[in-house]
DNA sequence: TCACGTATACGAAGGATGTCGTAGACAGGA
DNA sequence: TCCTGTCTACGACATCCTTCGTATACGTGA
């Protein structure tokens, strides 16, 4: 990189706001995957099975951020995501790619590649993906 | 999804590590983008000036996480990351393919394109990036 | 020599997270 | 009726992050 520190075009800007800490999203992610969940079931769905007010505290800072919501169910409440996965991915997406790969978005996915185990047709898929993209770019120019 | 409670195979794993926060990733940001630099280099890079001393106190959280180490450098200390981006981006890349986008590197590639400006070049490289990715591959079966 | 500016070290304060224990509400069965 | 099991509510507590204020060291110039 080799960029000077009088470069001052460059700054760090944080953003980062209410973002998901890692126990949060490990609950949105179970709440994705099922669509909606009890405190019973999203606790069912955490691999180390916390106790359970832990999962209701979690689930009600959560609503609390505006991520989830519930309806009562029975005597239960049932908590339904507010926020869609793309959503959130889409924030993490680019935090990750400003932060870390700084803009480079094919520096990032030659590390997705090479680093997580994607299927061949995934990656076909992708490469489809992308020569649409192309060729809707191309047609916008004109 | 529509998966049942009582499909046990899916758990959400904790992986959640000794992972960098939100200003830390910040200020590995900038020791990323110049190679290294002392206090006020990076306190310099950040939009938002924050304290000297509190980022000194952070550079010393990631010196103490194993992320940077420091030498000395006239009267002050210079910082260099021991992580490579492309490692804690990695890391990251794969949490959110897994806990957001549940595996589908796909559907995590339509929203990069789709959420973020991508130029136009970027995006024909990361087609040729995944051609190649296909083709080696297809050699591998054979 | 002495003040000043620049460094790091130390520790405290405030807030958020993640853990849970306990209390209280309530339904259903013995 | 009363016990038991299942809920949510509330609050405690340890830990961590982020922010600084203050102390201390040290080199340089007046």
């Amino acid at each position: 990189m080799l960029r000077s520190y009088e470069d001052l075009r460059i700054k760090e800007p944080n953003l980062g706001r209410d973002s998901l800490t890692e126990r949060e999203l490990d609950i949105m992610s179970v709440l994705w995957r099922y669509e909606s969940g009890t405190v019973s079931e999203v606790r069912e769905g955490l691999a180390d099975e916390p106790g359970y007010t832990t999962v209701l505290k979690i689930l009600q800072i959560l609503e609390e951020k505006g991520a989830i919501r519930h309806e009562t169910e029975g005597r239960a409440y049932r908590y339904y995501p507010l926020v869609a996965p793309e959503e959130e991915g889409g924030r993490a997406l680019k935090k990750i790619l400003d932060k870390i790969f700084h803009g480079s978005a094919e520096l990032m996915l030659a590390r997705l590649v090479s680093d997580t185990e994607i299927s061949r047709d995934q990656i076909e898929r992708m490469r489809l993906l992308l020569e649409d993209a192309a060729s809707r770019a191309e047609e916008e120019d004109r």
